[in-house]
Order: C-alpha cells, then sequence, then structure tokens
DNA sequence: AGCGTATCGCTGTATCCGCG
DNA sequence: CGCGGATACAGCGATACGCT
C-alpha cells in the first residue's frame, strides 16, 4: 500500500468539493433491501448467490449502479455480507429472518436499528415527538455527519425505512419501536462478523451515540492519517453537542507538520 | 527467503441527469 | 418534484515486483 503520508491531504474541515458522510446509511429504503434478501433467499437459499445469479433475479444489469446501490442498502441494514472468497453476497442471520414470515417482523425492527444513522436518531427522539418540518429533520442528518446534499435523500430513505420497519405504527410524527421488541430491538448479534461500525462496545452507561463512536477508533500501534482524526474529532465534537448541554462549539484543525 | 513498495482492481459512495 | 439509474470519484485490499 501507498505511504498514507504521501496521499493528498484530506479536507478535514468537511469543506471539500465532494463531501463524505461520516455516519453509515442507505440510499433505499428496508424495502429494496428486504427485496434482495428475498431474492438471494429464493436463488441461492442461505449459501453464497453470486452477483449474476442475482442481478437477474432482481431483473437488473450485473453492472448497474441500481444493483450495487441495492447491495449496498442490503448490506447496511445487515440483511446480507459479502464474500470474497466465494466472489457473490449471501445473507446474514439477519437476513435469513427477514425472508421468514414468522419472524420478518422483528426482523424488520431489527434491521432499521442496524444502520448507524437510524439508530442515531431513534436513541435522539425516543420517545419525543419529531420535528414536523423535513429541513429540521434533515439538519439533525447532517450534524450526525450526513453529507449536506445527502440529507434529503437520507431523509426519504428514513421513513419510507421506519413505516416498513413499524416504527410508525403511533403516528408519523414519533419513533416508536414495535410492540414487544421494546429497547432490544437493536440487536447485538445481527450485524457484519467483523463488528464494523455496528456500535456494540462500549459500557452499558455511555450512550449509544458514544458506544458507535468508540467502535469507529483503530487499534493503537497502527497508521492512522491524521485527516482522519479529525474527522473522527469532528463528529465526536457533534455528539457531545447533541447529547450534552454546552454553552459553544468545537472546532478542529489539522496544523500541517511538513515543515 | 523475507520484507517493503508500487500498482491494479474491486467495492462503496457522492453527484448528476433523465424520466414519470 | 421525487425517484431511480448512470457516472465519477475515493479508499482499501490483494498481488506483483524489486531490493536486501
Amino acid at each position: 500500500m501507498a505511504d498514507p503520508a504521501e496521499k493528498p491531504d484530506l479536507k478535514a474541515d468537511g469543506e471539500g468539493e465532494r463531501e463524505r458522510s461520516t455516519i453509515e446509511f442507505p440510499y433505499m429504503d428496508l424495502g429494496d433491501a428486504i427485496a434482495v434478501s428475498a431474492a438471494i433467499h429464493k436463488t441461492c437459499g442461505s449459501s453464497v448467490c453470486q452477483h449474476d445469479q442475482l442481478a437477474a433475479e432482481l431483473g437488473l444489469s450485473m453492472n448497474s449502479s441500481g444493483f450495487r446501490t441495492r447491495l449496498s442498502t442490503a448490506r447496511t441494514f445487515g440483511l446480507i455480507e459479502t464474500d470474497r472468497a466465494g466472489g457473490g453476497v449471501r445473507l446474514t442471520q439477519l437476513g435469513e429472518m427477514i425472508v421468514d414470515d414468522q419472524r420478518a417482523r422483528e426482523a424488520k425492527a431489527k434491521a432499521f436499528l442496524a444502520v448507524p444513522l437510524y439508530k442515531a436518531v431513534y436513541e435522539l427522539y425516543r420517545g419525543k415527538v419529531l420535528p414536523p418540518a423535513a429541513a429540521a429533520i434533515e439538519r439533525q442528518m447532517a450534524d450526525l455527519g450526513v453529507a449536506q446534499k445527502q440529507t434529503g435523500r437520507a431523509r426519504q430513505a428514513f421513513e419510507r425505512s421506519a413505516q416498513i420497519g413499524g416504527y410508525f405504527e403511533h403516528g408519523k410524527d414519533r419513533l416508536v419501536a414495535p410492540a414487544g421488541l421494546g429497547d432490544n430491538a437493536g440487536g447485538t448479534e445481527n450485524k457484519k462478523p467483523n463488528g464494523g461500525s455496528g456500535g456494540g462496545g462500549g459500557g452499558p452507561h455511555l450512550h449509544l451515540m458514544v458506544q458507535g463512536l468508540l467502535t469507529k477508533l483503530p487499534p493503537p500501534d497502527t497508521d492512522w492519517p491524521v485527516a482522519d482524526q479529525a474527522r473522527w474529532l469532528q463528529t465526536a465534537a457533534s455528539i457531545f453537542g447533541l447529547i450534552y448541554k454546552s454553552d459553544g462549539k468545537i472546532k478542529i484543525e489539522v496544523e500541517d507538520e511538513a515543515h
């Protein structure tokens, strides 16, 4: 791999031409993710499904962005995992659960909370009334790390997914976990095997958003470019601003060390 | 033979654009 | 105006290659 120090400087202040979100979210909704899971289940059961098989089942071209976006969406919801060795994708435990009529309802609720952004929003508005203005939710999403230009898309997918996941059963103005699932709806082993951004770590006394943040920390003695550190710190600052009462804003800056 | 570096390809994501 | 598809971009891992 190339020396990280020689990579072009990433904009640590988020002012780059192409802003990247610092929190994971799907571009399509839970319904699309379920459709992918159903196609895998139908075509390959619980074994590895080749991309061409799956694309054919979905009626899409294998190289189309639609196909790739759907795969990415299903992965974000924790329903599928890529199998590099097998050169395809397979259903996760949660994915198998969601295609099972008996357990689909529970699985949908868990899949919704498997998305870091959705979980963060759920934690923020649990038991409270959602802001009536779409712009307010979008601003909240931006604060959580969604790229400014993606907040609209993220909100739309969020609302449809919440509907499908059963979180709007008490009205579209408040997020409520489907009855019988309670606070466990997030599940702990429904995510990717490697943990990834699932947010399982941390003590129970820590806010879930902080736990999720901590899982993003690389292990000691590994290379961690300062630009990435700045991004992490900026995300932390945003989260602190949301969950703690504070009297100002934190500004993270990267100082050039080359001289 | 072992280690470090460079390159390539794959995957995920942001943005643009056309269609209904 | 919203949605879905197409394109472009960026990061990461795998692999090839050269040096010691």
